[in-house]
RNA sequence: GGCGCCGUAGCCAAAUUGGCUAAGGCAACGGAUUGCAAAUCCGUGAUUUGUGGGUUCGAGUCCCACCGGCGCCUCCA
Protein backbone atom coordinates (compact mmCIF):
# COMPACT_ATOMS: atom_id res chain seq x y z
CA UNK A 1 0.00 0.00 0.00
CA UNK A 2 1.01 3.15 -0.97
CA UNK A 3 0.19 7.02 -0.30
CA UNK A 4 -2.43 8.27 -1.85
CA UNK A 5 -3.55 12.34 -1.86
CA UNK A 6 -6.82 13.92 -2.83
CA UNK A 7 -5.53 16.92 -5.30
CA UNK A 8 -7.70 19.80 -5.34
CA UNK A 9 -6.39 20.36 -8.84
CA UNK A 10 -7.72 16.95 -10.59
CA UNK A 11 -10.48 16.71 -7.95
CA UNK A 12 -9.26 12.54 -7.65
CA UNK A 13 -7.07 10.76 -5.52
CA UNK A 14 -3.75 10.48 -6.61
CA UNK A 15 -0.63 7.97 -5.87
CA UNK A 16 1.68 10.32 -4.22
CA UNK A 17 4.97 10.66 -6.16
CA UNK A 18 6.84 13.27 -5.04
CA UNK A 19 9.17 15.33 -8.08
CA UNK A 20 12.61 14.61 -6.72
CA UNK A 21 12.55 11.80 -3.92
CA UNK A 22 13.49 11.48 -0.98
CA UNK A 23 13.00 15.76 -0.86
CA UNK A 24 9.22 16.78 -0.73
CA UNK A 25 8.37 20.44 -0.32
CA UNK A 26 5.40 21.80 1.49
CA UNK A 27 4.22 25.14 1.29
CA UNK A 28 0.98 26.01 3.45
CA UNK A 29 -0.73 29.38 3.65
CA UNK A 30 0.30 30.95 7.06
CA UNK A 31 -1.67 33.34 8.95
CA UNK A 32 -2.25 37.12 8.39
CA UNK A 33 -1.36 38.08 12.11
CA UNK A 34 -4.00 41.21 13.10
CA UNK A 35 -5.34 39.11 15.74
CA UNK A 36 -5.20 35.10 18.00
CA UNK A 37 -5.42 32.34 15.82
CA UNK A 38 -9.54 30.83 16.75
CA UNK A 39 -10.46 27.04 16.48
CA UNK A 40 -10.43 27.56 12.60
CA UNK A 41 -6.68 27.98 12.37
CA UNK A 42 -5.82 25.10 14.96
CA UNK A 43 -7.90 22.57 12.46
CA UNK A 44 -5.93 23.93 9.23
CA UNK A 45 -2.25 24.07 10.83
CA UNK A 46 -3.22 20.25 12.52
CA UNK A 47 -4.02 19.24 9.08
CA UNK A 48 -0.85 20.30 7.67
CA UNK A 49 1.04 19.26 10.81
CA UNK A 50 -0.81 15.88 10.66
CA UNK A 51 0.71 15.61 6.42
CA UNK A 52 3.98 16.84 7.12
CA UNK A 53 4.96 14.55 10.01
CA UNK A 54 3.21 11.39 8.32
CA UNK A 55 5.29 11.74 5.27
CA UNK A 56 8.68 12.08 7.55
CA UNK A 57 7.50 8.87 9.00
CA UNK A 58 7.81 7.66 5.67
CA UNK A 59 11.38 8.33 5.61
CA UNK A 60 10.94 11.97 3.35
CA UNK A 61 13.40 14.64 3.71
CA UNK A 62 10.41 17.65 3.68
CA UNK A 63 10.97 20.99 3.83
CA UNK A 64 7.67 23.00 5.11
CA UNK A 65 7.31 26.39 4.36
CA UNK A 66 4.53 28.20 6.01
CA UNK A 67 4.25 32.15 5.84
CA UNK A 68 3.30 34.92 8.13
CA UNK A 69 1.58 37.11 6.35
CA UNK A 70 2.41 41.34 7.59
CA UNK A 71 1.63 43.07 4.98
CA UNK A 72 -0.39 43.81 1.65
CA UNK A 73 -3.88 41.53 3.24
CA UNK A 74 -6.57 43.39 1.92
CA UNK A 75 -9.69 44.28 4.27
CA UNK A 76 -11.74 44.42 1.07
CA UNK A 77 -12.31 42.92 -2.59
CA UNK A 78 -8.05 42.46 -3.78
CA UNK A 79 -7.80 45.81 -4.96
CA UNK A 80 -9.68 48.71 -2.74
CA UNK A 81 -9.52 47.81 0.82
CA UNK A 82 -7.33 48.84 3.46
CA UNK A 83 -4.47 46.87 4.73
CA UNK A 84 -5.53 44.65 7.32
CA UNK A 85 -2.52 44.76 9.52
CA UNK A 86 -2.10 48.91 8.81
CA UNK A 87 -5.55 49.44 9.94
CA UNK A 88 -5.93 47.06 13.42
CA UNK A 89 -2.35 48.61 13.88
CA UNK A 90 -3.51 52.51 13.69
CA UNK A 91 -6.47 51.11 15.84
CA UNK A 92 -4.40 50.30 18.77
CA UNK A 93 -1.32 53.00 17.99
CA UNK A 94 1.49 50.59 17.29
CA UNK A 95 3.89 50.34 14.50
CA UNK A 96 2.43 47.68 12.00
CA UNK A 97 5.23 45.36 11.71
CA UNK A 98 5.00 45.64 16.25
CA UNK A 99 1.69 44.27 15.85
CA UNK A 100 2.31 41.61 13.48
CA UNK A 101 5.36 40.91 15.63
CA UNK A 102 2.92 40.41 18.94
CA UNK A 103 0.47 38.07 17.17
CA UNK A 104 3.15 35.83 15.09
CA UNK A 105 4.51 35.33 18.69
CA UNK A 106 1.05 34.43 20.13
CA UNK A 107 0.47 32.46 17.07
CA UNK A 108 3.96 30.20 17.29
CA UNK A 109 2.75 29.52 20.87
CA UNK A 110 -0.76 28.55 20.78
CA UNK A 111 0.58 26.40 17.61
CA UNK A 112 3.32 24.72 20.27
CA UNK A 113 0.60 23.96 22.97
CA UNK A 114 -1.00 21.76 19.99
CA UNK A 115 2.05 20.45 19.36
CA UNK A 116 1.95 21.59 15.61
CA UNK A 117 5.76 20.94 14.88
CA UNK A 118 6.88 24.27 13.64
CA UNK A 119 7.73 25.04 9.85
CA UNK A 120 11.50 25.26 8.47
CA UNK A 121 10.90 28.18 7.34
CA UNK A 122 8.04 30.98 8.37
CA UNK A 123 8.89 33.96 5.62
CA UNK A 124 7.42 36.86 6.56
CA UNK A 125 5.85 39.56 3.53
CA UNK A 126 7.44 42.31 4.71
CA UNK A 127 10.65 40.38 4.57
CA UNK A 128 10.49 40.18 0.46
CA UNK A 129 9.71 43.13 -0.77
CA UNK A 130 12.35 42.91 -3.70
CA UNK A 131 11.66 39.85 -4.61
CA UNK A 132 7.62 40.88 -4.82
CA UNK A 133 9.06 43.80 -7.01
CA UNK A 134 11.00 41.31 -9.29
CA UNK A 135 8.16 39.34 -9.68
CA UNK A 136 6.01 41.76 -10.64
CA UNK A 137 8.24 43.42 -13.09
CA UNK A 138 8.79 39.74 -14.48
CA UNK A 139 5.10 40.13 -15.53
CA UNK A 140 4.90 43.15 -16.76
CA UNK A 141 7.84 42.16 -18.85
CA UNK A 142 5.69 39.23 -19.96
CA UNK A 143 2.99 40.99 -20.57
CA UNK A 144 0.75 39.32 -17.88
CA UNK A 145 0.14 42.68 -15.90
CA UNK A 146 -0.17 46.58 -16.62
CA UNK A 147 0.25 49.82 -14.38
CA UNK A 148 -1.70 52.47 -13.96
CA UNK A 149 -1.85 55.07 -11.43
CA UNK A 150 1.12 53.80 -9.58
CA UNK A 151 -0.84 50.16 -9.16
CA UNK A 152 0.59 47.20 -10.77
CA UNK A 153 -2.38 44.03 -11.89
CA UNK A 154 -2.46 41.03 -13.10
CA UNK A 155 -4.32 40.77 -16.24
CA UNK A 156 -6.34 37.15 -16.20
CA UNK A 157 -7.12 37.54 -19.85
CA UNK A 158 -3.66 37.05 -20.21
CA UNK A 159 -3.22 33.49 -19.15
CA UNK A 160 -6.11 30.98 -20.50
CA UNK A 161 -5.71 28.50 -17.59
CA UNK A 162 -7.20 31.26 -15.11
CA UNK A 163 -9.59 29.82 -12.90
CA UNK A 164 -8.43 25.40 -13.29
CA UNK A 165 -8.19 25.32 -9.98
CA UNK A 166 -11.32 26.37 -8.57
CA UNK A 167 -13.61 25.53 -12.19
CA UNK A 168 -14.31 29.27 -12.41
CA UNK A 169 -15.01 30.86 -15.82
CA UNK A 170 -13.50 34.86 -15.79
CA UNK A 171 -17.04 35.45 -18.17
CA UNK A 172 -19.12 34.34 -14.84
CA UNK A 173 -17.38 36.90 -12.93
CA UNK A 174 -17.93 39.52 -15.38
CA UNK A 175 -21.42 39.06 -15.69
CA UNK A 176 -22.22 38.57 -11.81
CA UNK A 177 -23.45 41.71 -10.42
CA UNK A 178 -21.49 41.18 -7.34
CA UNK A 179 -18.66 42.06 -8.73
CA UNK A 180 -17.84 44.88 -10.44
CA UNK A 181 -14.84 46.87 -12.37
CA UNK A 182 -13.67 49.09 -9.51
CA UNK A 183 -10.76 51.70 -9.81
CA UNK A 184 -8.58 50.72 -12.69
CA UNK A 185 -8.82 47.36 -13.37
CA UNK A 186 -9.68 46.51 -16.49
CA UNK A 187 -11.59 43.42 -16.24
CA UNK A 188 -13.53 42.18 -12.54
CA UNK A 189 -10.94 39.51 -12.20
CA UNK A 190 -7.89 41.55 -12.58
CA UNK A 191 -6.08 41.58 -9.31
CA UNK A 192 -3.41 43.51 -7.37
CA UNK A 193 0.26 42.89 -7.63
CA UNK A 194 1.27 46.32 -6.15
CA UNK A 195 -0.31 48.77 -4.40
CA UNK A 196 0.02 52.50 -4.27
CA UNK A 197 0.65 53.72 -1.15
CA UNK A 198 -2.10 56.79 -0.05
CA UNK A 199 -0.28 59.56 2.33
CA UNK A 200 0.15 58.38 5.86
CA UNK A 201 0.30 54.59 5.39
CA UNK A 202 2.91 53.35 7.42
CA UNK A 203 4.64 50.28 5.59
CA UNK A 204 5.51 51.53 1.88
CA UNK A 205 8.64 50.50 0.03
CA UNK A 206 9.97 52.47 -3.13
CA UNK A 207 9.45 50.67 -6.71
CA UNK A 208 9.52 51.26 -10.11
CA UNK A 209 5.69 52.29 -9.88
CA UNK A 210 6.39 54.95 -6.84
CA UNK A 211 5.71 54.49 -3.27
CA UNK A 212 3.62 51.55 -2.52
CA UNK A 213 3.53 48.09 -0.90
CA UNK A 214 2.21 44.42 -1.98
CA UNK A 215 -0.39 42.93 -2.68
CA UNK A 216 -1.31 39.88 -0.86
CA UNK A 217 -1.43 37.17 -3.48
CA UNK A 218 2.21 37.82 -4.69
CA UNK A 219 4.10 36.63 -1.28
CA UNK A 220 3.12 33.38 -1.89
CA UNK A 221 3.96 32.71 -5.13
CA UNK A 222 7.84 34.52 -4.25
CA UNK A 223 8.18 32.78 -1.13
CA UNK A 224 7.03 29.38 -2.23
CA UNK A 225 9.19 29.68 -5.58
CA UNK A 226 12.39 31.06 -3.35
CA UNK A 227 12.38 28.09 -1.14
CA UNK A 228 10.72 25.20 -2.86
CA UNK A 229 11.66 25.91 -6.08
CA UNK A 230 9.57 26.86 -9.52
CA UNK A 231 7.68 23.71 -9.38
CA UNK A 232 6.94 21.98 -5.75
CA UNK A 233 5.10 18.77 -4.23
CA UNK A 234 2.82 20.26 -1.85
CA UNK A 235 0.79 23.42 -1.02
CA UNK A 236 -1.74 23.33 1.21
CA UNK A 237 -4.42 26.01 2.35
CA UNK A 238 -8.10 26.19 3.42
CA UNK A 239 -10.83 25.71 1.12
CA UNK A 240 -12.48 29.06 1.45
CA UNK A 241 -9.35 30.49 -0.12
CA UNK A 242 -9.29 28.07 -3.32
CA UNK A 243 -10.78 31.26 -5.02
CA UNK A 244 -9.39 33.95 -5.64
CA UNK A 245 -5.99 33.38 -3.53
CA UNK A 246 -4.68 29.81 -4.59
CA UNK A 247 -6.52 30.35 -8.19
CA UNK A 248 -3.98 33.41 -8.18
CA UNK A 249 -0.84 32.59 -6.76
CA UNK A 250 -1.04 29.54 -9.82
CA UNK A 251 -1.79 32.37 -11.97
CA UNK A 252 0.59 34.31 -11.02
CA UNK A 253 3.59 31.81 -10.76
CA UNK A 254 2.87 30.03 -14.16
CA UNK A 255 2.63 32.95 -16.25
CA UNK A 256 6.25 34.26 -14.74
CA UNK A 257 8.35 31.21 -14.02
CA UNK A 258 6.71 28.90 -17.35
CA UNK A 259 6.32 25.79 -15.32
CA UNK A 260 3.66 24.05 -12.93
CA UNK A 261 3.49 25.33 -9.89
CA UNK A 262 2.39 23.21 -7.26
CA UNK A 263 1.50 19.37 -8.04
CA UNK A 264 -0.82 18.52 -5.70
CA UNK A 265 -3.16 21.09 -3.71
CA UNK A 266 -4.56 20.04 -0.86
CA UNK A 267 -7.46 21.84 0.58
CA UNK A 268 -8.55 21.89 4.19
CA UNK A 269 -12.28 22.16 5.51
CA UNK A 270 -13.96 24.77 7.64
CA UNK A 271 -14.60 24.47 11.17
CA UNK A 272 -18.43 25.48 12.02
CA UNK A 273 -20.26 26.60 15.06
CA UNK A 274 -23.73 24.94 15.02
CA UNK A 275 -23.55 23.98 11.44
CA UNK A 276 -22.04 27.93 10.55
CA UNK A 277 -18.74 28.32 9.26
CA UNK A 278 -16.33 30.16 11.95
CA UNK A 279 -14.98 32.89 10.08
CA UNK A 280 -13.43 36.03 11.83
CA UNK A 281 -15.49 38.58 10.00
CA UNK A 282 -18.78 36.74 11.24
CA UNK A 283 -17.34 37.17 15.17
CA UNK A 284 -18.42 33.51 15.81
CA UNK A 285 -15.32 32.75 16.66
CA UNK A 286 -13.49 31.17 19.53
CA UNK A 287 -9.59 31.55 20.28
CA UNK A 288 -7.58 28.76 21.11
CA UNK A 289 -6.44 30.22 23.90
CA UNK A 290 -9.97 30.34 25.53
CA UNK A 291 -10.46 26.86 24.61
CA UNK A 292 -7.08 26.08 26.14
CA UNK A 293 -8.93 27.76 29.36
CA UNK A 294 -10.92 24.59 29.31
CA UNK A 295 -9.96 21.90 27.62
CA UNK A 296 -5.93 20.33 27.14
CA UNK A 297 -5.32 21.60 23.92
CA UNK A 298 -3.85 17.85 22.66
CA UNK A 299 -8.28 17.16 23.70
CA UNK A 300 -9.20 19.63 20.44
CA UNK A 301 -6.02 18.09 18.85
CA UNK A 302 -7.30 14.59 19.16
CA UNK A 303 -11.42 15.70 18.41
CA UNK A 304 -10.13 17.49 15.13
CA UNK A 305 -8.44 14.40 14.22
CA UNK A 306 -11.08 12.21 15.18
CA UNK A 307 -12.36 14.12 11.92
CA UNK A 308 -11.03 13.93 7.78
CA UNK A 309 -9.11 17.14 7.54
CA UNK A 310 -11.47 17.80 3.77
CA UNK A 311 -14.75 17.36 6.18
CA UNK A 312 -15.83 20.14 7.79
CA UNK A 313 -15.56 19.95 12.08
CA UNK A 314 -18.61 21.24 13.89
CA UNK A 315 -17.00 22.97 16.98
CA UNK A 316 -19.01 22.31 20.33
CA UNK A 317 -18.61 22.32 24.01
CA UNK A 318 -20.61 18.64 24.14
CA UNK A 319 -17.63 17.23 21.31
CA UNK A 320 -14.86 18.64 23.01
CA UNK A 321 -16.08 17.32 26.29
CA UNK A 322 -16.48 13.62 25.28
CA UNK A 323 -12.90 14.30 23.94
CA UNK A 324 -11.61 14.73 26.89
CA UNK A 325 -12.96 11.39 28.41
CA UNK A 326 -11.33 9.05 25.30
CA UNK A 327 -8.20 11.34 25.52
CA UNK A 328 -7.78 10.49 29.17
CA UNK A 329 -7.91 6.84 28.23
CA UNK A 330 -5.62 6.82 25.55
CA UNK A 331 -2.91 8.97 27.83
CA UNK A 332 -3.79 6.38 30.79
CA UNK A 333 -2.95 3.67 28.79
CA UNK A 334 0.25 4.78 27.90
CA UNK A 335 1.07 5.64 31.28
CA UNK A 336 0.37 2.31 32.49
CA UNK A 337 2.40 0.63 30.00
CA UNK A 338 5.83 2.70 31.37
CA UNK A 339 4.52 2.50 34.54
CA UNK A 340 4.65 -1.25 34.26
CA UNK A 341 7.94 -1.20 32.35
CA UNK A 342 10.03 0.31 35.02
CA UNK A 343 8.91 -3.10 37.41
CA UNK A 344 8.37 -5.46 34.55
CA UNK A 345 10.80 -8.62 34.69
CA UNK A 346 13.33 -8.60 31.36
CA UNK A 347 12.23 -10.54 28.58
CA UNK A 348 11.83 -10.50 25.13
CA UNK A 349 8.68 -9.22 23.52
CA UNK A 350 5.73 -12.35 23.58
CA UNK A 351 4.82 -13.33 20.12
CA UNK A 352 0.91 -12.25 20.67
CA UNK A 353 2.51 -8.61 21.49
CA UNK A 354 4.31 -8.76 18.20
CA UNK A 355 1.62 -9.85 16.17
CA UNK A 356 -0.69 -7.35 18.16
CA UNK A 357 1.80 -4.53 17.18
CA UNK A 358 2.30 -5.53 13.28
CA UNK A 359 -1.07 -5.41 12.93
CA UNK A 360 -1.80 -2.00 14.48
CA UNK A 361 0.77 -0.46 12.46
CA UNK A 362 -0.70 -2.03 9.14
CA UNK A 363 -4.19 -0.58 10.20
CA UNK A 364 -2.34 2.73 11.12
CA UNK A 365 -0.60 3.05 8.01
CA UNK A 366 -3.04 2.09 5.95
CA UNK A 367 -5.60 4.29 7.45
CA UNK A 368 -2.64 7.39 6.52
CA UNK A 369 -1.86 6.10 3.28
CA UNK A 370 -5.54 7.11 2.20
CA UNK A 371 -5.24 10.47 2.32
CA UNK A 372 -4.43 10.83 5.41
CA UNK A 373 -7.34 9.57 7.18
CA UNK A 374 -6.64 9.87 10.75
CA UNK A 375 -10.06 8.87 12.29
CA UNK A 376 -9.00 5.74 10.81
CA UNK A 377 -5.64 5.78 12.47
CA UNK A 378 -6.84 6.84 15.49
CA UNK A 379 -9.43 4.07 15.78
CA UNK A 380 -6.49 1.74 15.20
CA UNK A 381 -4.97 2.99 18.14
CA UNK A 382 -7.55 3.01 20.41
CA UNK A 383 -8.21 -0.66 19.59
CA UNK A 384 -4.42 -1.12 21.40
CA UNK A 385 -5.61 0.58 24.38
CA UNK A 386 -7.72 -2.55 25.61
CA UNK A 387 -4.45 -4.63 24.95
CA UNK A 388 -2.35 -2.19 26.75
CA UNK A 389 -3.91 -1.91 29.61
CA UNK A 390 -4.45 -5.70 30.27
CA UNK A 391 -1.06 -5.93 29.66
CA UNK A 392 0.19 -3.34 32.10
CA UNK A 393 -1.95 -4.99 34.73
CA UNK A 394 -0.54 -8.46 34.00
CA UNK A 395 2.68 -9.08 36.48
CA UNK A 396 4.05 -11.35 34.15
CA UNK A 397 4.28 -9.22 31.28
CA UNK A 398 8.47 -9.22 29.70
CA UNK A 399 9.72 -5.64 29.21
CA UNK A 400 10.18 -6.71 25.85
CA UNK A 401 6.73 -6.69 25.24
CA UNK A 402 5.38 -3.47 27.29
CA UNK A 403 8.48 -2.10 25.17
CA UNK A 404 6.70 -2.97 21.91
CA UNK A 405 3.53 -1.22 22.97
CA UNK A 406 4.69 1.87 24.39
CA UNK A 407 7.11 2.34 20.94
CA UNK A 408 3.68 1.67 18.97
CA UNK A 409 2.33 4.59 21.15
CA UNK A 410 5.39 6.80 20.72
CA UNK A 411 6.05 6.28 16.82
CA UNK A 412 2.21 6.60 15.44
CA UNK A 413 0.69 8.26 18.77
CA UNK A 414 3.69 10.82 18.95
CA UNK A 415 5.62 10.91 16.21
CA UNK A 416 2.51 10.61 13.60
CA UNK A 417 -0.64 12.25 15.22
CA UNK A 418 1.74 14.16 18.07
CA UNK A 419 -1.00 12.87 21.25
CA UNK A 420 1.10 10.59 22.80
CA UNK A 421 4.29 12.93 24.98
CA UNK A 422 7.25 11.33 25.05
CA UNK A 423 7.20 12.15 28.99
CA UNK A 424 4.60 13.03 30.91
CA UNK A 425 5.03 16.23 33.97
CA UNK A 426 4.24 13.34 36.50
CA UNK A 427 6.39 10.64 35.37
CA UNK A 428 9.65 11.82 36.59
CA UNK A 429 10.22 14.79 37.93
CA UNK A 430 12.67 15.65 40.77
CA UNK A 431 10.07 16.23 43.57
CA UNK A 432 8.32 12.65 42.47
CA UNK A 433 10.61 10.43 44.42
CA UNK A 434 9.43 12.20 47.61
CA UNK A 435 5.86 12.33 46.69
CA UNK A 436 5.97 8.88 45.97
CA UNK A 437 7.29 7.70 49.15
CA UNK A 438 4.73 10.06 51.42
CA UNK A 439 1.98 8.47 49.17
CA UNK A 440 3.61 4.97 49.83
CA UNK A 441 3.18 5.60 53.46
CA UNK A 442 -0.94 6.47 53.53
CA UNK A 443 -1.24 3.51 51.31
CA UNK A 444 0.40 1.81 54.12
CA UNK A 445 -2.14 2.85 56.51
CA UNK A 446 -4.63 2.54 54.65
CA UNK A 447 -4.00 -1.42 53.59
CA UNK A 448 -3.46 -1.68 57.40
CA UNK A 449 -6.57 -0.19 58.23
CA UNK A 450 -8.63 -2.37 55.35
CA UNK A 451 -6.76 -5.35 56.74
CA UNK A 452 -8.74 -4.52 60.29
CA UNK A 453 -11.46 -3.91 58.51
CA UNK A 454 -11.57 -0.08 59.45
CA UNK A 455 -12.93 1.27 56.36
CA UNK A 456 -14.10 4.39 57.65
CA UNK A 457 -10.34 5.44 58.11
CA UNK A 458 -9.41 3.48 54.62
CA UNK A 459 -12.34 5.89 53.12
CA UNK A 460 -11.13 8.41 55.10
CA UNK A 461 -7.41 8.63 53.56
CA UNK A 462 -8.41 7.94 50.17
CA UNK A 463 -10.96 10.85 50.23
CA UNK A 464 -8.27 13.31 51.52
CA UNK A 465 -6.13 12.07 48.86
CA UNK A 466 -8.86 12.23 46.39
CA UNK A 467 -9.27 15.77 47.30
CA UNK A 468 -5.76 16.77 46.52
CA UNK A 469 -6.33 15.24 42.80
CA UNK A 470 -4.53 11.66 43.77
CA UNK A 471 -6.55 8.54 42.60
CA UNK A 472 -6.42 5.50 44.31
CA UNK A 473 -6.78 2.00 42.30
CA UNK A 474 -7.22 -1.12 44.30
CA UNK A 475 -5.92 -3.60 42.10
CA UNK A 476 -5.01 -7.76 42.53
CA UNK A 477 -1.66 -6.33 43.23
CA UNK A 478 -2.16 -3.89 45.66
CA UNK A 479 -2.68 -0.15 45.39
CA UNK A 480 -1.68 2.04 42.78
CA UNK A 481 -2.28 5.96 42.42
CA UNK A 482 -2.20 8.32 39.56
CA UNK A 483 -2.48 12.30 39.05
CA UNK A 484 -6.02 13.57 38.08
C1' G B 1 -27.99 32.64 -10.75
C1' G B 2 -22.86 29.82 -11.37
C1' C B 3 -19.48 26.13 -9.08
C1' G B 4 -19.14 22.57 -5.16
C1' C B 5 -19.99 19.77 -0.55
C1' C B 6 -22.76 17.11 3.14
C1' G B 7 -27.08 14.01 5.39
C1' U B 8 -24.15 6.79 8.50
C1' A B 9 -26.67 4.00 15.75
C1' G B 10 -28.74 8.87 21.43
C1' C B 11 -24.25 12.33 20.13
C1' C B 12 -19.33 12.84 17.31
C1' A B 13 -17.49 10.04 13.28
C1' A B 14 -14.56 6.37 9.47
C1' A B 15 -15.48 3.48 5.27
C1' U B 16 -17.76 7.14 -0.58
C1' U B 17 -11.20 4.49 -6.29
C1' G B 18 -18.89 -0.39 -6.02
C1' G B 19 -17.47 -6.42 -3.21
C1' C B 20 -14.84 -9.78 3.20
C1' U B 21 -19.34 -9.69 9.40
C1' A B 22 -20.79 -0.78 8.11
C1' A B 23 -14.14 1.21 12.19
C1' G B 24 -13.34 4.07 16.43
C1' G B 25 -14.67 7.75 20.43
C1' C B 26 -18.54 9.54 23.97
C1' A B 27 -23.01 8.16 26.40
C1' A B 28 -26.21 3.80 27.90
C1' C B 29 -26.92 -1.22 29.50
C1' G B 30 -25.13 -6.29 31.23
C1' G B 31 -20.97 -9.17 33.27
C1' A B 32 -15.91 -9.70 35.65
C1' U B 33 -13.07 -7.31 39.53
C1' U B 34 -13.93 -4.47 44.52
C1' G B 35 -15.64 -4.28 51.61
C1' C B 36 -18.04 -0.16 48.72
C1' A B 37 -16.07 2.78 44.94
C1' A B 38 -12.86 4.46 41.14
C1' A B 39 -10.07 2.66 37.29
C1' U B 40 -9.58 -1.46 34.14
C1' C B 41 -11.17 -5.73 31.19
C1' C B 42 -15.10 -8.47 28.48
C1' G B 43 -19.81 -8.17 26.14
C1' U B 44 -24.55 -5.71 23.92
C1' G B 45 -26.44 -2.41 19.88
C1' A B 46 -27.33 0.22 12.59
C1' U B 47 -30.86 -6.50 8.41
C1' U B 48 -28.92 -1.05 7.53
C1' U B 49 -26.40 4.40 5.72
C1' G B 50 -32.30 11.53 4.67
C1' U B 51 -36.69 9.81 1.16
C1' G B 52 -38.30 7.49 -3.47
C1' G B 53 -36.78 5.24 -7.90
C1' G B 54 -32.85 3.24 -11.31
C1' U B 55 -28.05 0.71 -13.04
C1' U B 56 -25.45 -3.90 -11.37
C1' C B 57 -24.32 -10.69 -9.85
C1' G B 58 -23.43 -7.02 -5.90
C1' A B 59 -24.37 0.17 -3.77
C1' G B 60 -23.48 3.77 2.24
C1' U B 61 -20.38 4.06 -2.25
C1' C B 62 -22.64 5.13 -9.33
C1' C B 63 -27.24 7.69 -11.93
C1' C B 64 -32.11 10.51 -11.49
C1' A B 65 -35.77 13.05 -8.54
C1' C B 66 -37.25 15.04 -3.98
C1' C B 67 -36.47 16.73 1.28
C1' G B 68 -32.97 18.99 4.71
C1' G B 69 -28.18 21.52 5.88
C1' C B 70 -23.65 24.05 4.32
C1' G B 71 -19.43 26.39 1.53
C1' C B 72 -17.18 29.49 -2.41
C1' C B 73 -18.44 33.27 -6.11
C1' U B 74 -15.77 40.49 -1.51
C1' C B 75 -12.04 39.59 3.50
C1' C B 76 -11.30 35.01 6.46
C1' A B 77 -7.27 28.79 8.09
Amino acid sequence: MALRVYNSLSREHEAFEPLNPPYVGVYVCGPTVYGDAHIGHAKSYIAFDLVVRYLRFLGYKVRYVQNITDVGHLTDDADEGEDKIARRAALEQVHPLQLAETYARRYFEDMDRLNVLRPDISPRASGHIPEQIALTEQLLKTGHAYEVNGNVYFDVSSFPEYGKLSRRRIEEAESGTRVEIRGDKRHAADFALWKRAEPGHILQWDSPWGRGYPGWHIECSCMSQKYLGETFDIHGGGLENMFPHHEDEIAQSEAAYGHPFAKYWLHNNMVTVGGQKMGKSLGNFTTCRDAFTRYDPLVLRMVILQGHYRRPFDYTEESLAAGQTGYERLVGAVKAVRRAMDKAPAGEADDNVKRLAEETEKRFRAAMDDDFNSAGALAALFDLVGDANTLARDPKATRGSLERVDDLFRRLGGDVLGLVQDRYADDASGTRQVIDQLIGTMLDMRAQARKNKDFAMADRIRDQLTGMGIVLEDGPGGTTWRME
